[in-house]
DNA sequence: TACGCGCAAAATTTCGAAAATCAAAGAAAA
DNA sequence: TTTTCTTTGATTTTCGAAATTTTGCGCGTA
């Protein structure tokens, strides 16, 4: 029986982002502990690694619950999400290489192959799961030449949760076309080394799920960077 | 007794930004437990939680352990820090109301004072508690009016981890005038509203820690065998 | 000498129950 | 009726030991 601890880790994880509980709700590990027939503090160990990653919210003495979703918590997700992904991808164009480029094309072929099959059926839903992964892959690799583990790794907290979010308002299709698109022309900037490119691509790709815009000054992005790693 | 758990944890987290703690050492439950006279399990809890803030590295079946020190991961610390507090200090002066300017002159007063003191003893050591909870402190206050409650979390973690690693650093002086200068040049960009001066003032302010090397020696017995401190 | 195998010690994880804490319902006082 | 106190039930935290996994070391073999 190895690893089991894991096993129940990547299994809630994924009950968590599939939206299995309801936001807000209480995460018991008494109760948990009989769908893994394990000991709670087992559970409990689970939980607190979950909470790691933010999928799980602890407070002392009150125990465990599921995040709220709120129109508030999504824009900071998403501003935070912009904020780390363009830096990222702004950095990979700066060190990353040609290998870093066609790992880049590589993800966005399987991405496009999947939206594309979803866009002539109409229907998401029976290709979220692979869709879901292809995206996550694609937007990981986009800012993986950065050079900052610390930065991917904070960006993939963020992913998550952002996910997490994001799971009932995917389902129902929407905006998918807008979607191809916008993987595309991130694709391109990335091929043309085009850093302000890049950020205005990424911008409008995450932009779409503040549904209150973010407060802006109406100047352009200052050019003044930070430096590099 | 009340909340031994909470106890510890600041305890542990005293001693791990204080640098007590080889970097890279093991961080073992069965010892630490004789240190607060609890049980394993306790220890291993609080250990969890801080490596939730990063200050301690868990890795699955191989236990805890303080992170290593080394000059990439001061460089990706620098550059988060650059990243998210630019973008924190931008919103604040976007958003904050007089109420923020004068918290912040508050808390620049503080820092000021004490600043002063230190310059005219020449010595930072003695100051080194007040100096660094008054820092911290003025930056947190800086970006505390972003409106977003993941990105001063997000900052908060950060910034632990970042002083974790300048802890032996600061302890030699070094650059106490020009830190004097910097911050006050924050404050006024602040009380200008001014985003520009701030990303200046900002990015000067960290980016002297980009060239620093770092002055400490790696841990021998870091991988492997016990033999602890 | 170098390499692989297996045993023993050390460290980590898991367990179930006891102890501590919190929250809700009910009783007593105003 | 409202307020405050107390008891009770539920939940969370802590414990020490047992089970599991990793690691170190010695031994035999090429």
């Amino acid at each position: 029986m190895a690893a089991q601890d894991a096993d129940i880790f990547d299994d809630m994880r994924h009950r968590l982002i599939t939206g299995e509980f309801g936001y807000g709700t209480k995460l018991r590990a008494e109760k948990l502990r009989h769908d893994y027939n394990c000991s709670a503090s087992t559970v409990r160990e689970v939980l607190f690694r979950l909470s790691t990653v933010g999928l799980v919210e602890f407070q002392e003495q009150r125990g465990f619950r599921a995040p709220v979703q709120s129109v508030e918590r999504q824009h900071e997700l998403t501003h935070m999400r912009i904020l780390l992904e363009t830096e990222g991808a702004c950095l990979s164009i700066r060190m990353g290489g040609v290998e870093w480029e066609s790992r880049l094309t590589a993800a966005h072929h399987k991405l496009s192959h999947i939206e594309t099959r979803v866009r002539s059926s109409g229907d998401l839903i029976p290709l979220l799961g692979l869709w879901s992964r292809a995206e996550q892959e694609f937007h990981e690799t986009l800012i993986d030449a950065c050079g900052s583990g610390l930065l991917m790794r904070t960006h993939a907290v963020i992913y998550e949760q952002f996910r997490q979010q994001l799971v009932s308002a995917e389902t129902n299709y929407g905006y998918f076309p807008e979607n191809i698109r916008e993987h595309q022309a991130i694709l391109d900037a990335a091929l043309q080394r085009n850093e302000d490119l890049m950020r205005v691509c990424v911008n409008d790709h995450l932009a779409r799920n503040l549904t209150r815009p973010m407060p802006r000054k109406a100047q352009p992005e200052a050019l003044g960077k930070s430096s590099a790693i």
